[in-house]
DNA sequence: TTGATTGTTACCGG
DNA sequence: TCCGGTAACAATCA
């Protein structure tokens, strides 16, 4: 199974590889056509990411603008290139190895106006140093919207998804149906330490992990309450809300 | 073949 | 203007 956005992030410190390199970029399925044409055989120079954006800035002022959705997968191997494996929409290659970027939901083209545009919608990002906590801290606090929504709001705070949601209001015992605007300073600002430090660690391991230092194969055997029956600090019954059309897992006895 | 899925956006009504 | 709900789309796997 795939491990979420924390992975591809991680898939991309990988890609980071490729800055600096000649790429040949190409489409091998002819998906991409544009993009093959734009960005044959150039050089990129620098690779990052904001929240779950993925930005590759190639020599020619423009950049290869990447979402994966829900679906996305990066895949990296080493060259040469192997027939195509499912829905390769991009396929950089790069002396040494290739990384196929199959089904994302964006995969555009983008000069320097509309990269900047694009990043301008994209709130404080957990794992990037430039961020402020304060922008996503004072954001929650004035709105009416359920703390659940605003975590999953990648305008608000950037790089947490679904499983992550759950997981850490339920670390901080906050309901996730609880108001941003009901939230204190303090509750608000250790939401944000807690995320970054759980984004981190599975920017680190490859793995979503949010019981620490699990040493399970298996995502669910990681977690604590996603997709759980039972609650692993009072024993009681998890339940399940849909919130921003996704489900959010909860205690009603821990989470308050 | 069907259902589920770690995401986002547009649109509509209150 | 803000907020919540719905549909649409994406690709893969069990």
């Amino acid at each position: 199974m795939p491990e979420g956005h924390v992975i591809h992030r991680a898939a991309n410190a990988q890609n980071k590889q490729l800055a600096g390199k000649e790429l040949e970029v190409s489409s091998p399925q002819n998906r991409f056509s544009e993009g093959a044409k734009i960005l044959s055989q150039i050089r990129c120079l620098k690779v990052e990411a904001f929240g779950k954006h993925l930005f590759y800035h190639f020599e020619n002022a423009h950049l290869l603008h990447i979402h994966l959705g829900l679906f996305g997968r990066i895949r990296t191997h080493k060259a040469p290139a192997h027939p195509p494996k499912g829905q390769v929409r991009v396929r950089l290659i790069a002396e040494t190895m290739v990384v196929d970027i199959n089904g994302p939901t964006i995969c555009e083209i983008q000069n320097i106006e509309e990269f900047q545009k694009t990043t301008r919608r994209i709130g404080p990002d957990l794992l990037r140093k430039d961020s402020d906590p304060e922008k996503f801290i004072s954001k929650a606090q004035n709105s009416k919207r359920t703390i659940a929504a605003l975590l999953m709001d990648q305008s608000v705070i950037a790089g947490i998804g679904n499983i992550f949601r759950s997981e850490i209001l339920w670390r901080n015992h906050i309901h996730p149906l609880k108001r941003g605007c009901n939230l204190e300073h303090g509750e608000i600002e250790t939401l944000w330490n807690d995320s970054k430090m759980l984004l981190s660690l599975a920017l680190k391991s490859g793995k979503i992990m949010t019981l620490l230092n699990s040493t399970q194969t298996q995502t669910k055997e990681r977690l604590n309450i996603y997709k759980k029956d039972v609650c692993p600090r009072c024993l009681g019954h998890v339940t399940a809300v849909v919130i921003e059309n996704r489900n959010c897992y909860l205690c009603e006895r821990c989470q308050t």
